[in-house]
DNA sequence: CTTGACCTTTCCATTATGGGAAGCTTTATA
DNA sequence: TATAAAGCTTCCCATAATGGAAAGGTCAAG
């Protein structure tokens, strides 16, 4: 099949899939005489996998990690789940980083009057010396 | 006082400190004579605020727009209110999306035996046919 | 045989930040 | 004072992952 077909399937846009081969994430497909590049149903396969990593919140790197692991038939699960779990907790931290900032700022809101007034809390705490906020 | 005092008091980097300037979010400072840029200490009090902004994960472009408000001193306080509850929402999106990722993440990992088995339940999942997962 | 859909490569843009080089200035030190 | 260190200037490059567009070749259907 195609590259268009092989987006179609696996629900990466043809242009990552050059991409994704490019910086060697998958290996380079045959090609046509015409240069077209002919992918297997396998290849579709792989490139289901990377797109649920990337939807996980893997990094390429990362997925480049996964994906060799998937490959070696003799790994050790324990990798795998110290992998996932360092990912867990990076995507834990960083949304209780954004729930944070989220937070701060809904209560600075929670004091804006929000009518006509100039009046504002929040800008004045922008403008605020630097302090450590609720 | 100079670019690195600047830095120093306002929490931003020289660096960035121009690059705002080239982009037009800060009014270029005066000049000695060997072309130094000084600045006030009015100047630091406006970085302050863009660092807040910025801490407080609003774009360079939201940024611009409170830094407007900031300096409009007849703004209504809706206005400033209304920017910044659509950026509570979409920072609680992004942080439930997030956590959507860990605890699906997690999910599979519990169900990993972590240990020198290569059987992982993860890998699994990822390789499997695209499916609407826990 | 033409048209339209699809493929190819290459270049550019995005967001915000850091790194480094080459060269000038200012300050501190011997 | 001479010199070195620290600080400033501009310019270029790199990052992560993706999309867009241009210019041109290919293939299938009408």
């Amino acid at each position: 099949m195609n590259i268009g077909e092989a987006a179609t399937r696996s629900g990466v846009s043809a242009k990552m899939i050059r991409y994704y081969e490019s910086i060697g994430l998958i290996t380079p497909p045959a090609r046509t005489a015409a240069q077209y590049r002919v992918y297997a149903a396998d290849d579709v396969h792989t490139l289901r996998f990377v797109r649920r990593s990337r939807d996980l919140g893997f990094s390429l790197e990362e997925t480049r990690e996964l994906l060799a692991l998937w490959r070696d038939k003799s790994r050790a699960s324990a990798d795998v789940k110290s992998l996932a779990m360092a990912h867990v907790r990076a995507l834990e931290e960083k949304a209780a980083e954004l729930k944070a900032m989220a937070d701060t700022l809904r209560h600075l809101a929670t004091h804006c009057h929000g009518d006509h007034r100039p009046d504002c809390p929040i800008l004045a705490d922008f403008a605020a010396a630097p302090t450590v906020q609720a």
